[in-house]
DNA sequence: GTCTATATTAGGATAGAC
DNA sequence: GTCTATCCTAATATAGAC
């Protein structure tokens, strides 16, 4: 493994686990046993190694953004959609533990994560259209942008929240009871004719909590 | 007005303004054209500072928290108590756009904003009890502990979820827009018998927007 | 590519005069 | 209570040898 590469990884592995904050070049650089020359030598700085994992999450987040709306996805599909866009965020979770912060320092990247998000509010508006089409909900347009907003805060804040709160809990719980709370959001829009599905999906999710 | 109440007043301004891991205690000694010593004087440093701002903070929250459940509300006081945790929020809102940080430096402040957030929890779920009395809405025991959580959860991100997409927005926006979302998650539970206020405040709501 | 040594800077904080 | 001057520290970043 090039020490590129190694120092990508061992960054993530600290911001994650430390919060970006807390992990100073020097840090990185005594994880890996190599100099902080070494690590300046391969990136003009921190910053530089921020943009190269937001550049990894981007391009993962975009490939699976749009393989959700070039298929034709069944109801059942919808949520395994939900579950791995949870996954692609825990795998980059340090990211969104400390945004404000992030953001506020790195303006470039802000530009970019701001996109990708509206990028993601637009995914699930034409996702909830299939869904529409399938006759497996209803609302009108009115509501359907506000529901992809929805959608969206609860991705971006559920792993904060869960972490404040319930600090103990396994990741994949966590991400468990955020597929189940955005299912909470859309439950309330299920065809009054056709409630089994949404039903039988609260149950399952409800039975493994 | 006293140095160290001005001290105070000057830095919630600038911390709610350019976000507090922006502002140095020389920034805030500048704004006043007091010197950086006079600022030390009257606090043992920045950290000191927030705890102040945070005692504030909490001192109202609480006693915001203890009227809602000592006192008989109506169902449209429930949605005014909404109203005003989110002007009390929005107040302090430097604490919410960069919670993940500031916790992270100040644990003992950690420490003391989880236990609010658990009394917010606690409050919510003893108000919703009072609308389940008053045959308001209809949630078994399970759920409502999970609708608590779901309203704090708002409570806590909707101001950065905000700031993030619609930075343009009006503080009174936001506010509005808030107490409608936590609406929508109380709603899907509001009584079949009499969903009429629910429908009411939805179309009130709902027209301001 | 990698190391050691060192420079730079910014922010937090204190000492002592007035 | 307030000021000026100064110190300390941690983090970023660079220079030059190997």
């Amino acid at each position: 493994m090039k020490t590129r590469d190694r120092i990508l990884k061992t960054s993530l592995l600290l911001f994650n686990e430390e919060g970006e904050q807390n992990v100073t070049t020097v840090d990185i650089a005594n994880e890996m046993d190599i100099s902080p020359g070494n690590l300046y030598y391969h990136f003009r700085g921190k910053e530089s190694i921020i943009d190269a994992l937001y550049e990894e999450y981007e391009t993962v987040m975009l490939s699976l953004l749009y393989q959700g709306v070039s298929e034709e996805l069944s109801v059942e599909d919808h949520w395994y959609f939900i579950y791995v866009i949870f996954e692609e965020i825990y795998k980059f979770r340090f990211f969104f533990l400390n945004l404000g912060d992030i953001l506020q320092r790195y303006p470039e990247l802000e530009r970019r994560f701001k996109r990708l998000i509206k990028n993601k509010v637009n995914t699930i508006e034409a996702l909830s259209l299939q869904l529409i089409e399938k006759e497996a909900i209803q609302v009108n347009a009115q509501d359907i942008s506000q529901l992809a907003e929805n959608i969206s805060f609860t991705l971006l804040y559920w792993f904060p929240f869960q972490q404040l709160l319930h600090a103990d809990k396994e990741p994949a719980e966590i991400i468990h009871s955020g597929v189940y709370h955005v299912l909470s959001l859309v439950i309330p829009f299920a065809d009054a004719g056709q409630t089994d599905w949404a039903d039988a999906l609260s149950v399952i999710y409800e039975s493994k909590t």
